[in-house]
Order: structure tokens, then C-alpha cells, then sequence
DNA sequence: CTGTTAGCGCCTTCAA
DNA sequence: TTGAAGGCGCTAACAG
């Protein structure tokens, strides 16, 4: 059966000092004999004392937990931010409520079981907050930071990379190799990044007086893309050029050409991803891409969702961080 | 700044009612006349009252949270199961409380946070525990379940997929399609997993009168496995077929082999693997291996503790889970 | 530096 | 069914 933990209180009465000594004990900053110190760690020790953390949130007001909310764990790019994530709050006494909402209805009963929680602060990987909840959080003071995804709210902090100059070098780096029917492949419809990446890709292709020459939705979905690659290619003249808005997306392209069409990459078609993950760079894929700085981005958010805890300001800002090409086998120069 | 939350104190007073009854509404179990009840939500609804979870949990002594430990968010199957996971306990409203811990020192760390957390259950993925750790675990009435790794300590319960039948099916079916120089590349030394894949994939090759032509060791690590792969590759005679412990490290090996050693998979070497994470299914790769019961897993997993947190009986308990093998082109029958 | 005294916000007997 | 009262385990003034 469960018992019941043991009490500051029976740690006192062990060390013979008063329930507040031994709390100071474990304060950092609280000031306390030495010798006194001594005496109650020997008393804790001995009979297997914790400090409760829920009591002591309840009274600091402060639970040193942030709210994580992601819709997709599958995609590796995610899993390793999250994993980063974890780390660095960890490193700052903070801890991590994991939450997966797919879509914005069920993001809104997550959301107030984040609430009720009492977590410091929100921290979303590409999910989206309808603007009400946005709005409530910022009218209760919590900090919430979005990685790579918009709302359209004042008040909630946004960090991105860069996705608009990353989809502007796909563009410059496809034509400048020759390609002459680029195709673009998007994420989600909604989604700020991929609108973002299609972009700064359609201006580049502009710029050098080219134009996209098809353009389908992959959803960010293994499936769907190659369900939308044998769509591009299904008739007698294809695409020499493949943009998928992401890596997952992209990789889904090459399997679906090589194993289902018979096309080589990049010698048939050109291929290119966003993100960088860590297949992009397998000796199969050879995926040239658009590296996204993953510790760069959580560090950011990290700091911008800690500082705002700590000055109890909640501040909408929005940092953009740049993005690194990458360029593998699957689109090179000159082909 | 910082707001203070709306009290139940100050919902009461609005209402004209007392706190209790206030408390009353947001107790499913609670008798309440439904005129009370209504002018009670309709006065929270207008001062946007939540109820304060982390003063339920001091009272109640439950904290509805499940702390989870996991080693590695790289490897796509563990990614998967603590997505499912996190939906799982969504369902039964628990939420997860993430920690990363790469070996057993910093365990012990994470373990102390995680006792101070006053999580009500703990769930390991593919972490490990000293027996200290677990001892006290098992004292406090803490139920730990640990999924896919073995400790040497009663109390705390045990899921896993039937690890040395899947090794031995792989043996059965390497002999069985004909290869004779048969190769095992270890996971993790120390894990529980690789050494029982390991165990029944040689009883196999010995009752089929054949034996273990090398051995290496890949961590259940990329670059590990790669570097492996090229020992084992060195010589001029080599293995025609390699059994990696997980698809992971399998995925390395196809790629080693394609890439840097020109040779074809099945044709020149056939390649198996364990987990069937999603990628084992790309055309690319067409990865023989054996699929472990992920959702089975977790269900498990989760009624394990859950039914443990309910009866506040630690039990500890061993789930061995049926896998299926999956066989795709890497390594057919008949090679 | 130490003990005493109030609560943090809520649940839960106990009477009424 | 409802209100009043007493904590849950701890921190944070305040005196001493």
C-alpha cells in the first residue's frame, strides 16, 4: 500500500530543530548554521526525506514545469527538438508536461489541462493556438513560445528559421542547375513554414524569369507525398525538379521515383528537402536541403520563455533565425 | 505582470455561496443541487476560473502525472512509443512528465527530481535503473514499469516484446534461405534486449547445426554500426548475411554495404533486423525484420501502472508480448 | 541565525 | 444539500 512520504516536520523532531530550519536546508539561498545544516541532513538522510514539489509550487506560486505541446512525433525533426528541449530545461530546474494535440479543436481541451496544471510556460512545436486561448494565456501572465508556426495574436513569442530566404536558395539552386520544370511540393496547407518556404521559392524563380511548373500538397505526410509525386509524374512530360517543402516529404519523392517510376535522382530528377534531418544525410539519399539550426531555435526559445518567467512580462516577440544550405548528391550544381 | 489566478474563494463570493461548494462542482463524484451548480459555473465562467490542479494534488496525494525516462528520442521507434503513450494516459487523464537520461549516473539524478515531482507512476523506455533506485521506488509505493530493459529487482514490473523467439525466427530464416557465413551485430552490451535476440538467434543456428560467423558490436548507434559494418567487411572472405538488433543499426548496414562496399542486399549479403520502424518499410530499404507490438506495449505498460496507482499495490510483474516477423527483400527465403 | 506564525488553494469530514 | 473548520507540506515574513 502506499505510504505516506516523509514530512519536514518528522525531519525536525529527528534533528531537534524547527520544521522551518530544515526547509531552509533546502533552499539554496536561505541562511542557515552550518552545524545546524549538518544536523538536518544527517536527519533527512536517515529517514529518506524529499522535499515536496507540489507543496512548495503551491506556495511559491511556480511549479517549474513547461507545458509542451506537439502534433507530430513521427517526424524525426520534432522528436529531436523536443529531445534538445528537454535537456536544456532540464539543466534549469525546469521539467517538461508533454502534450500531443493534432489539430486545433483538440489543442483547445489540452490547453486547459495545461491550465490547471500550473505550468510556468508553453512551448509549442508546430502546433496552433486558436487566438481566444492565446489570448487567455497572455491575460494570465504565462509566457508562450511558438516554434515554427504563426498565430495572429499579440502576445505570444514566435522564434522561425528563416523559411523564406531557405525557399529563395532552392529557387536560385534549381534553375541556376539547369532544371526547367520545377515542381513544389507543400506541407500543410495552414502551415506558416510551408507557405513561407513556396515564397521565397516562387520569388527566386521569378527573379531568374522562370516560373513553377506544378505544384501538389503533400501535407507534411510520407503517404500523401508519394500519392502527390505519382500524381506530378503521371503524365508523358514530368517534372526535372522536385521541391518538397520538407526532408520527410522529400524522401518519400526520391523512394517513389526510384522504386515505383524508375527515375534516377538527380540524374532524371532533381531533389530537394528542408530541415536537415538525419536521413538527408544517408549514403541512399544524398538529400540536398536547407538545414534548420534545431539548438540554435530551442536555445532561443528556451530564453525568451525563461526570461519571461522571470520578469513576469509576457512580450510577443518574434526572432528569425537563418538557415544553412546544404548541398548533397540529389541537386547539384551543373547537373 | 503576473496575474494571480481566480480563486475558488473568489468564485464563492460572486456566486453567493460557500468555497466547498464551489469545490463540489468540479468533483465529478460530489452531490450538488443543479440550481447551485448552475449559478456556481455561470459565476466561474464570467471570472474565467480554473481549478488549481496543483492544490488538489497537495490534498489529494495524487498528482496525475506519470514521469517518463528514456534514453535515446533518435531511434523512431521509442519516438512512436512515447507518442502513443502520451495519448494513452491523455485518455485516462495523466499527463507525462519527460526526462532524458542517457546512462544510469544520470538516472540517479533524474530519479530525484522525479521522486520530488510526487509523480504518482514511473515509465521507463529502454532506461535502466539501479536497484537502489528501484528499492526506493518500490518503498515509497511507487509502481515502475520498464519497457524493453531488465533489472535485477523485485517490485518493479516489466514489458517486453518476446525478444529471444524473434532472435531465433531471424536464425531460422537465414539458415533456411541458404547463408552460411552468418554475422550478429550486437546492440547495447549491456541490454537486456540485444543479449536475449542474441541468445535465441544462436540457439537457432545450433540446432540447425550452423554457428555465429562473427560478431560485432553497433550500440544501437548509427555511425557505430557503420564502423562495425566496415570491420566486418574487411577481410576477403565476409559474411553473406548480417543480423542487426535493431532495424536502426540494419538500415546502417544497407547503407555501408550499397555505398562504400559496392555490394547488393540480398543478392550479395542479406540483412535483418528488429523493431519494423517505418523507414524498414521504404522502398529503398525493403528490410526484412521483426515487428514489435508497440501499441500492445504501452497498453500494457499503461494498465500495469495504472492499476497499480488504483489498488496502491506495487507488484512486480513480467509481460513477455508475441512479435511478428516481417519479410520484405532484404533477406527472402530461398536467397 | 532560529523559531513562531500565517497562509498558498483546495478537499473533506462534520453538523446543521 | 450546504457551510464551517481543519488541514495537505511547505515557504516567507516577522520577532527574538
Amino acid at each position: 500500500m502506499k505510504k505516506r512520504p516523509v514530512t519536514s516536520q518528522q525531519v525536525a523532531e529527528l534533528a531537534g530543530v524547527s520544521q522551518s530550519a530544515v526547509s531552509r536546508c533546502f533552499s539554496p539561498k536561505a541562511s542557515i548554521a552550518p552545524k545546524t545544516k549538518a544536523k538536518v541532513l544527517a536527519a533527512a538522510k536517515q529517514l529518506g526525506y524529499r522535499p515536496n514539489a507540489i507543496a512548495r509550487s503551491l506556495i511559491t506560486r511556480s511549479s517549474r514545469t513547461i507545458a509542451v505541446v506537439m502534433s507530430q512525433l513521427d517526424n524525426p525533426f520534432y522528436a529531436q527538438m523536443l529531445e534538445y528541449a528537454s535537456r536544456r530545461f532540464q539543466q534549469h530546474g525546469y521539467h517538461l508536461l508533454l502534450f500531443m494535440s493534432s489539430d486545433e479543436q483538440e489543442t483547445t481541451s489540452v490547453m486547459s489541462d495545461i491550465l490547471q496544471s500550473q505550468a510556468d510556460g508553453i512551448l509549442m512545436l508546430a502546433a496552433t493556438l486558436s487566438s481566444s486561448l492565446a489570448k487567455e494565456c497572455v491575460a494570465r501572465g504565462i509566457p508562450v513560445v511558438m516554434i515554427n508556426r504563426t498565430v495572429a495574436f499579440e502576445g505570444v513569442s514566435q522564434v522561425a528559421s528563416d523559411n523564406y530566404h531557405g525557399g529563395y536558395w532552392v529557387g536560385c539552386h534549381l534553375v541556376e542547375s539547369g532544371c526547367e520544370r520545377i515542381a513544389f511540393l507543400a506541407g500543410l496547407a495552414d502551415s506558416s513554414t510551408s507557405s513561407q518556404r513556396r515564397q521565397g521559392f516562387l520569388d527566386a524563380l521569378a527573379e531568374h524569369g522562370a516560373a513553377c511548373w506544378a505544384e501538389a500538397i503533400g501535407d507534411y505526410d510520407f503517404a500523401t507525398a508519394q500519392a502527390a509525386t505519382r500524381a506530378l509524374f503521371s503524365r508523358d512530360v514530368y517534372p526535372d525538379a522536385v521541391f518538397a517543402a520538407n526532408d520527410h516529404m522529400a524522401i518519400a519523392v526520391i523512394d517513389t521515383l526510384k522504386a515505383e517510376l524508375g527515375l534516377q535522382v538527380p540524374q532524371d530528377v532533381a531533389v530537394v528537402g528542408f530541415d536537415n534531418i538525419p536521413v538527408a544525410a544517408w549514403p541512399s539519399y544524398q538529400l540536398t536541403t536547407v538545414q534548420q539550426p534545431i539548438e540554435a531555435m530551442v536555445d532561443e526559445a528556451t530564453a525568451l520563455l525563461l526570461g519571461q518567467i522571470a520578469s513576469g512580462q509576457v512580450t510577443g516577440e518574434r526572432k528569425v533565425l537563418p538557415v544553412t544550405p546544404i548541398v548533397r548528391a540529389s541537386a547539384v550544381s551543373g547537373t
